[in-house]
DNA sequence: GTCTATACACTGATAGAC
DNA sequence: GTCTATCAGTGTATAGAC
């Protein structure tokens, strides 16, 4: 069955979204999942960083999805990009500014000690930038500015999750949806 | 004496700034410091979360200085927001993308679980991004603008260190210094 | 003030019965 | 495949000698 596995990866992406990686522990996710221990190391053999792996690979591939159907609902750029920060601003709020920002803190937690969930974290972070380059190009910017563009994009919503989550406000992620909408409704392209 | 405690807060600093709140732990920071565990309860009864809270308090007091010092070397906002940035991608290559974000990381752990450090963390962020705006508030940016302008740059300069930190490399802060230059001195103020 | 020894909970991980 | 019991190690915190 792949459900208990399932049920094992589910768990642990929600906590590692509002805890990190230290604080999520191995008990507290068979607690949490319903799943014996037993069964986590018979499904991941290498143990809590093999777990943790396939758990931002899921949640980026998930978000990934989530970001590229936002941005096709609206033609202009300026506007896709405004109103998907925008609903950024709101889900952050709407979970009590627990989550938002789901590979952040395990990024900045071991991209300096497991090469391997650095790495995952680079690809993630690099689909997603594919797609606001995407849609950047699509929009009629040059290549190097739709890049730089979308790296200033990712990098103002990951650092504004963290802004509202600190401050307990969704203000930040406003404020950046307007300032970037500007920018990219900005001549030249 | 305060060296002893001193020592004890700035080993405190450099171990939360690129391993985090939970990875570190007291008896390493006693351990790296040169300090005895009962030196540390003594000056710090409240525990961890009292040390780290003076620690932060300390690494945001220094970075504060470290942004003013900066935009004040150059009186076109546009320009002055653009050379501290790349400054910062600078800093973190050279510390081999494990340093950076002093207190991003403690501030996505705890923001959910210790309000006092997330007050805390509040409080820095709240200083650094009044840096941001008195530059851009000289510059002739109106009021409301200036503060949107402010949380973008300071937001896009916290992600920016995770990309970089994620990448191992200072491209995407580099590009976020450049768009962030094209959109200040963009008109209208 | 400084230091050692230690308490107690919890971590990730493993062994072996079923 | 599933589950329990348990390992060695580490976490924060405390007690008490000096």
């Amino acid at each position: 069955m792949t459900t208990a596995r399932d049920q094992i990866i589910e768990t642990t992406c929600e906590l590692l979204e509002f805890q990190g990686y230290h604080a999520t522990g191995l008990n507290q996710i068979i607690k949490e999942s319903g799943s014996p221990k037993g069964s986590l190391y018979y499904y991941f053999p290498g143990g809590k960083e093999e777990l943790v792996t396939e758990a931002i690979n899921r949640v980026g591939q998930v978000m990934l999805e989530r970001i590229r159907a936002n941005l096709a609902e609206i033609a202009d750029p300026a506007a896709a990009v405004r109103e998907f920060i925008l609903n950024v601003a709101r889900y952050v709020e709407e979970s009590g500014y627990r989550t938002g920002g789901p590979i952040t803190t395990v990024a900045l937690e071991m991209a300096a000690s497991s090469d391997r969930l650095r790495a995952a974290c680079q690809y993630i972070y690099d689909g997603w930038q594919a797609a606001f380059y995407d849609t950047l190009a699509a929009g009629g910017f040059a290549d190097d500015r739709a890049r730089s563009l979308a790296t200033l994009i990712l990098a103002s919503i990951e650092g504004g999750i963290i802004l509202c989550r600190t401050r307990r406000s969704r203000e930040p992620l406003e404020n950046i949806a307007h300032e970037l909408g500007r920018l990219i409704a900005c001549e030249p392209r």
